[in-house]
DNA sequence: GCCGTAGTGACAGTCGTTGACACTACATAT
DNA sequence: ATATGTAGTGTCAACGACTGTCACTACGGC
């Protein structure tokens, strides 16, 4: 009974979400997971690559958004600056997504192959935005580093946020690329 | 029969890798890695905790190796600069696991479960510096930011001495965090 | 020679993952 | 309405990754 292979998608990622928090993704089978869903375990492995997968779908809007994000910006920017600009532009986004998103951080932070998998997740995204910067121009070592520093910078905003969510993301993003700024100033400091 | 354990694995790595360069890791069973080395499956097990284990066994030693670099190092320097002559302490080593680390990096680079193993270990590394920063008295948002900065450099230049090892890790070491230097102070630039 | 520890082999079993084949819902053209 | 193509599905069978258990063996110290 095939209704509509999205809407089987999303029923997966709801059953997967409700064992892991009751049981832990260890203790809970492939199969379970598509049991709930009412579909045969076969399936799930027909819309999600391995039993993980099914919960990094969010993923997959993040880097749509962030390289829509990246069309609409100047070519003519310095590389840092563009993912910053970048990176507020998607504030909105990640804001509407935190309801949904913090139960699925919860799991994956208590489970070893998930943040494995987010790790990866996160190399794929810094890929991204190396490859967007490469485009505009920029030359491949400052395109590298300026994607892993610009990263590295949104990832700790987005935890300090997660710990203080009424600041706003948009002033931590803001907080953590001075602190950027004053570190690698500070590079060249003499006691 | 059971000779040192340590050799064991020594042996299991050196099945693996030959294993892996001939056929690639997908085509590779646990078992047959086990074989060669003249140990059962489950034996492996008992060494590694899974299949894909066995071949970032050096990681270990960087690990190590960073650790005690950071031991030596006055906590009145500044984060960044912290780091980075931690790094430059252990270049020589890294120098000298080059021809051992390559045809490794190949066999990695090849695959994606490993790339992701990979991406895991790296993610741990860089909580081992923020840790050490923030031991340091280094407050824990710059810890974080500077340790995601420092690595993410530090793999740029190892990048690119991999495609151009004659001028040596140091050499591309610093040029890359004269880069990072730049592309920061031009967050604020005006076209 | 005795003993504790670390390392091992041999099974058996669960679970993740995949291939092959046949079948069904739905949209669209006719 | 009927035909037909496409996407989604169920079933079955199999391989390989991993784990628990039990009994056995090398080796160092006593």
């Amino acid at each position: 009974m095939p209704r509509s292979g999205k809407e089987a998608r999303a029923r997966l990622l709801q059953a997967a979400i409700d064992l892991c928090l009751e049981r832990g993704f260890d203790a809970v089978t492939a199969a379970e997971i598509a049991e709930r869903a009412g579909v045969t375990e076969r399936t799930y492995f027909r819309h999600f690559a391995d039993k993980r997968e099914v919960l990094f779908e969010g993923e997959n809007q993040l880097r749509e958004q962030l390289t829509a994000a990246l069309e609409g910006i100047s070519a003519t920017e310095p590389p840092l600056k563009t993912l910053l600009v970048a990176f507020r532009a998607i504030v909105p986004m990640l804001e509407g997504n935190r309801a949904k998103a913090q139960p699925l951080a919860q799991v994956i932070a208590a489970t070893p192959a998930l943040r494995e998998r987010a790790a990866a997740k996160e190399a794929h995204l810094v890929d991204l935005l190396a490859r967007a910067l490469r485009d505009r121009g920029v030359d491949e070592e400052s395109a590298t580093i300026a994607a892993r520093t610009g990263w590295g910078t949104l990832a700790q905003a987005m935890r300090r946020w997660h710990l203080d969510p009424g600041a706003g993301l948009d002033a931590h993003l803001q907080r953590a690329f001075r602190q950027l700024q004053m570190i690698v100033a500070d590079l060249d400091r003499r006691d």
